[in-house]
DNA sequence: ATAAAAAAATGATATTTATCAGCTAATTAT
DNA sequence: ATAATTAGCTGATAAATATCATTTTTTTAT
């Protein structure tokens, strides 16, 4: 088992408040795994027993609204997850998945709470977290509630760009399916088809083998505003 | 200035984690203030010095989207303002609006700092808020995202009643306008007009001098999943 | 390599929501 | 008390979005 203190990971989430005495403690108690794609991580309604570092790959964070999937957010290497269940002692409200085999250490929750009790640096620095998340959280709702798909979605292919970088021929890294891109912008997979093919014919951006390379940056985020 | 040890609404907020001391050093800097209904207690794009603690009266927290004046969130007696600002050392992303005559308690954003370094209980309180804020806010963004503007009503109407409380004739208790209304749910004024008056005509809810009563729980609650 | 399954695309249509214009009722200011 | 302003309502219509059925393309499994 890798030792925390080594792993380069942390340093991307409030774990990097932690000195070398409780990186030492986290190495002992963590746990790695690995899941392929596709598999859940946690289910809606489960208690966590702990948080989940994402070691590698990537995850998304989704909600079965009957029937449609709707993705609240993308987990990537460096990532927590679980925090806000197990602050709030609360079930998870969403579900995480993965999208890529993704290695995962497991964080249980007496250690979190522990560390969040004997480090001052770190228990605030989940709190600037919780805020960040609630400010993004917020411009959803704001941006769902006042801007239409079109808006949407040219919203979402500058910021997942940003997110994502690109490969080597400028498409942007990581490929989604329609459906889920749907599930992000919060429309149903067929409108989301017919608008990315508007983009595309109005030469915004490039579709090449299911990746999307942004071509017209300026005109999107015009549409997006 | 009254004494914060004597101030039950603090009672209500994170504040009930202050100490008899750390509320004596509270009174010495915060700084009483009342506001008109309709005052901005701040403004989109301002930097807060400090945190609003709502001592009596209803305020609103908004986001103008080029005219549309969207809701996000009403803050009542006992409710703090400004802390996920204050945390993020950012600047206000929404304006609070009064919507009554409003007294406010202003305490200095330096204090918070200190208090929340000094007292372990009270930034526990505060990061466990910020996670139930946060889960609010992802409820939202789901809600947005998967129901309709009936659905949506419907819900709201529910979770307003239950924050609000009813009079002694079983309305809720405080008024909106229309636009307010819609600006909660999302959705244009006209529409939220015609789906108001489809419930009335359904018989789900009757109105009075702008007053919301709800006759039908069980169905409201129906249309609103 | 081929068959089967899943994903993407398209057309037709229904439904939902927004917009604009005008009218009425209620509230506020003088 | 009356005029002016604002809020609420309604109808007509346009625009946006969802839904369903079908076809094509791509991916996956055998």
């Amino acid at each position: 088992m890798a030792k925390c203190d080594q792993c380069i990971i942390r340093k991307l989430n409030a774990l990097k408040s932690l000195s070398q005495d409780n990186l030492k403690s986290v190495t002992k108690v963590k746990n790695e795994k690995y899941y392929d794609k596709g598999d859940y991580i946690f289910k809606e309604g489960k208690y966590l027993n702990g948080v989940y570092c994402i070691s590698s790959g990537i995850c998304k964070l989704v909600k079965n609204v009957d029937g449609k999937i709707r993705i609240l957010k993308f987990i990537k290497q460096g990532d927590l997850l679980g925090l806000r269940s197990l602050i709030s002692n609360d079930s998870a409200k969403l579900s995480a998945i993965t999208m890529s085999r993704t290695k995962v250490c497991f964080i249980p929750k007496e250690e979190i709470i522990n560390l969040s009790y004997n480090n001052n640096h770190f228990s605030h620095q989940i709190t600037d977290d919780m805020c960040h998340e609630l400010l993004k959280s917020n411009d959803k709702v704001i941006e769902l509630s006042s801007k239409n798909v079109e808006n949407r979605l040219a919203s979402f292919l500058l910021e997942f760009e940003k997110d994502m970088g690109l490969d080597k021929n400028g498409y942007i890294k990581f490929k989604l399916t329609r459906e889920e891109i749907a599930g992000v912008v919060g429309t149903a997979t067929e409108s989301l088809i017919r608008k990315l093919s508007f983009f595309k014919k109005q030469n915004l951006i490039q579709i090449k083998e299911k990746k999307i390379k942004l071509i017209d940056r300026k005109k999107l985020k015009e549409i997006s505003l």
